[in-house]
DNA sequence: GTTAATTGATACTTCAGTGTCGCAGTTCTG
DNA sequence: CAGAACTGCGACACTGAAGTATCAATTAAC
């Protein structure tokens, strides 16, 4: 790395990285120069900062990535009964995803930083889920591996959840969370 | 509606709707030339067929969602135990989902027609949902809306499932049948 | 077998997006 | 405050894709 980024320079590259989320959220083709619009800067600033679109795509997805890490680690997953630290857990990855939407779903840019973080990503999560199996949380025969990706698809469904106009409680992180855990755990079936 | 296309220019419309889904899957931004190419013709004569992009993606969308119907349909949901009805159902959208990866997934072109057809298709599930409900295998509290929404993501999730090459018998349209409905109904706790 | 539809080849136009450059004005940093 | 870094402006070249047109050759349909 070079010198670091002077101030003024350093929020230019926060306000395109927030710009292409938003923008890209509801067209993902839009071009450089909407993106830049979208951060108040111009096409030619966007392209100092970022060589080329891929090059924007990918530091897109190793921010938001880490922000989703630094989520999961201020959550402190290893302490406390996994219950409660897989609540915990779930309310932070939900926040973040919420404001990375776009970048966090759609898996484009599939560079070795990327692919180093969602491995970290991975373990955390299987971590957590290992310890709610030993403490009989999860069925002792449960497949880890099919469990996390159900975890993390019941996590972008119940962000894509409708119905926020007539029930807003809907829309409260923990009513969420709380949904979330409640399905991966017990499903829609009765309660035994 | 004009008259109806000759032998040949139906099966050209089949081999560039099949084209598109597996150029797109890989990159969604493909160009009419790529799928041309895939189509084995040439790029005039998808525009002789579409007369654009737009119009294309369309017809694609329309195409899919209408096999999933037929899909549904053809496994009568409204007879048999709903147990029975939905696991019956679950094999046969797999197998069109599996068929149509991208264009399923990638909810793109919106159009009165499409939405017309996901309509038709959320009533179809609901439907059923409520069957099971009424039948004791949800809970009587379960919110059908969210079930479905559960029920769609697992979906896309057993078909995205890695590991086909260690175990095989995952890939079974049976065992990933099972497995949704599985999750659907119990989730990953322990059983009662 | 005759007619009408379909296709491929070639060529052309249009257009949007990308990426670059130099210069002038502004803003940060030490 | 002085130098360095940053941004905006205008202009430019380049690329790739979309879409259109005509004509000859092929192929299905009745």
């Amino acid at each position: 790395m070079g010198r670091a980024l002077r101030a003024d320079a350093e929020r230019s590259v926060r306000a395109i990285l927030e710009a292409a989320e938003r923008v890209l959220a509801q067209d993902a083709g839009a071009s450089m120069e909407q993106i830049a619009e979208a951060a108040g800067l111009t096409r030619i600033t966007v392209h100092r900062r970022f060589a080329n679109r891929q090059a924007l795509l990918e530091a897109l997805a190793v921010s938001a990535k880490q922000q989703l890490i630094d989520a999961i680690e201020e959550a402190r997953p290893d302490s406390a009964p996994a219950l409660v630290a897989l609540y915990r857990v779930t309310v932070n990855v939900m926040r973040v995803k919420n404001t990375w939407r776009y970048t966090l779903s759609h898996a484009t840019a599939h560079t070795a930083a990327a692919a180093a973080l969602w491995e970290e990503i991975d373990a955390h999560t299987v971590q957590l889920l290992d310890r709610a199996q030993h403490e009989g949380l999860l069925a002792p025969d449960a497949d880890l591996e099919w469990t996390r990706q159900v975890y993390y698809a019941l996590l972008s469904e119940a962000l894509n959840r409708p119905g926020a106009d007539r029930d807003p409680a809907a829309q409260d992180p923990d009513a969420q969370a709380t949904l979330v855990i409640d399905t991966l755990l017990h499903g829609a079936g009765p309660r035994g």
